[in-house]
DNA sequence: CTGCTTTAGTAAAGCGGTTTAGTAAATGCG
DNA sequence: CGCATTTACTAAACCGCTTTACTAAAGCAG
């Protein structure tokens, strides 16, 4: 139904080779000509069929990004900072989530290959099997952003994990915190290795010496996980002071446990998120959070994917951290000494749902 | 480089359409053929190339999901909800940003005519010029989500507005309220109409015959606006005690705003969000709001694309309105009305910043 | 006027599937 | 056994664009 090529060409007296090179730009040709494609593409309404051209070329001008939750607000950050800047670029983005499932990352993987994307950016919060390389390994530009993907050759972009988790630590321990928790994705991750290293380093440099102890506890990045995690630590006899979470996600379901619980952050327990994308200016207390750079990581991701030197044989070992920085709000205070010797007491049930 | 058909019939001693017919399921074939075929496709680790495919068949096996920012947690949200739905019946989803600019909107549009998406979801915050539903009458199947579009011939799916207008206000008159402040968008967007009808008729249903007052302000649906509507509110000798607003995103801006000039939620001002999809019930105070089904919006608008009867003449005119609910929090309470009579001494500016 | 270069294009072969309209051989039936 | 039917497949056109290799005509130099 609508007009093709060709048809512009007839109306033109032209072929349509000499119309495809032209509006290619690997044609010059004299201004009548041009003036008599150009009248014949506008009266037609003539629009190049997508399929054909991605056919013919066997290129999509197309990035596909994986993530594993669209309505994670981190993840919907990155997104959009991915799809704001690819399409600056002319290209066109397509989404898709894995939930995290091993099968759906490498089924993505195999579209992504399939459909000749351009570029993928790959994002999940497992510590993926060595299946999700070897798909990656069938596609010409991957990059992998946020946690690492074992065995895979692409490049990588993290934020800063392990000086966040320093700012966090050395924030805490200017508090007089020695010992914390850390929650977050499981422990093999990447992420959880790099925080927890940073978060410790960062205690003890602020400690002056002191010893300090950091527990590492994990999960999923997610609220129910912040809710088991948070009540593990509280059930437990555990005398942590102050909580280090991975994700605004465990932090909501933390801040939910000790509220349920009638711990009061900070005076009770402090609190430093690494932060997604929230309000986390408005919570009650307002949340201290290591700020990650959503938007840079996106973008940088597509920056590369464009415009990277992808005949380097080096690019593939590229490994990139943004800065990431602390915001101080108000969800850290003093460890409250006096929690520790009447620990079941003082903590009632809360009525509050 | 990847085996295509023609290599997978030559493997097994056939011809292409015999092969392309068998996988599309259009051939019954003898058992031993048949696995003579999947053997070949086995060994070559045979994947159509879906661009030919498309060629071919003039469709995609796509949606394309057009909202104005994917950062915003209510579109991530729907988003998420359209991504999964789709995907669960085979579908790719094709994610866009429009800024809320209407000449991206457009060609938003026009790009998924010429990719052939077998669907549209088209969601704005704007009151789009008849452009935009020119747009979209060349595509097959479109389903306007959220916001009306003008001369759309289109079937529709909202949010109860005027329902979640109703609830609010019955809300805040039973608390008292009688003259409250409606901050959304445009004047001219339906759901500012449904919403500040609603709400009108909630406060009058409530208030036992008393007067009641709705002030209809509008900005965009953005933090910046939230703080320059309830700079506007506060600067101007307005009485109202309340506000409802049409965002979460305004009601931070809101929230931040009072915040600076001292006035207290919900002591001094009460407040009701139209919420997206943010942890409004970890906020000091957690506020109270109306509940939007985002994805039940998001998976009510894939169903409607892909089981609709879309023959049938009537479908354009289809209009539905999912159910919301208010979740009563804590950023209502009785009006003060202390504060009318001394409105400038105790406002003191904050030194948060 | 001849031969060489430039100009202005074009023919045709892909890209990799789908589909319509068949055909040749095998089988069934009377 | 002859004819109709069924089974098992296929030839070839088509979807719409790109690109390589080429040609015909015009322009130009000598």
């Amino acid at each position: 139904m609508p007009a093709s090529l060709k048809d512009v060409a007839r109306k033109a007296g032209l072929s349509p080779a000499t119309v495809s090179r032209h509006m290619n730009g690997t044609l010059e040709l004299p201004p009548e000509t041009r003036a008599r494609i150009e009248r014949a593409v506008r009266q037609l309404g003539y629009r190049p069929n997508p399929h054909a051209r991605r056919l013919s070329l066997g290129r999509s001008d197309t990035i596909t990004l994986i993530v594993p939750d669209i309505a994670n607000p981190f993840f919907a950050t990155l997104a959009a900072s991915v799809e704001r800047t690819a399409s600056e670029r002319g290209m066109i983005v397509q989404l898709h989530a894995t939930s995290n499932v091993e099968a759906r990352e490498i089924a993505l993987l195999e579209l992504a290959t399939d459909n000749r994307a351009d570029g993928v950016v790959f994002c999940t919060n497992r510590r993926p099997s060595p299946d999700v390389a070897t798909a990656m390994a069938a596609l010409p530009r991957v990059v992998v952003v946020d946690e690492a993907v074992p065995g895979a050759r692409a490049p990588q972009i993290y934020a800063d994990n392990a000086q966040g988790g320093y700012l966090a630590g050395h924030h805490l321990a200017g508090w007089g915190h020695r010992r914390v928790a850390y929650m977050g994705g499981g422990q093999a991750l990447m992420s959880t290795r790099q925080r927890a290293e940073g978060l410790e380093r960062g205690l003890r440099d602020g400690s002056g010496g002191e010893t300090v102890a950091v527990r590492v506890m994990s999960g999923q990045h997610d609220v129910a996980s912040g809710r088991a995690l948070a009540t593990d630590l509280l059930d437990g006899r555990d005398n942590a002071t102050a909580i280090f979470v991975g994700s605004d996600e465990i932090a909501i379901g933390v801040i939910e446990t000790l509220r349920a619980r009638n711990v009061r952050i900070p005076r009770d327990m402090s609190l430093v998120s690494f932060d997604g994308a929230r309000a986390l200016h408005l919570y009650d207390p307002p949340i201290t959070a290591v700020r990650q750079p959503a938007q840079r990581l996106g973008a940088r991701a597509v920056e590369l994917l464009l415009d990277g030197d992808w005949k380097d044989q080096a690019l593939p070992d590229l490994v990139e951290y943004l800065p990431v920085d602390l915001i101080e709000r108000a969800s850290v205070a003093a460890p409250n000494t006096t929690r520790n010797d009447q620990p079941e007491p003082d903590r009632q049930r809360s009525v509050t749902p």
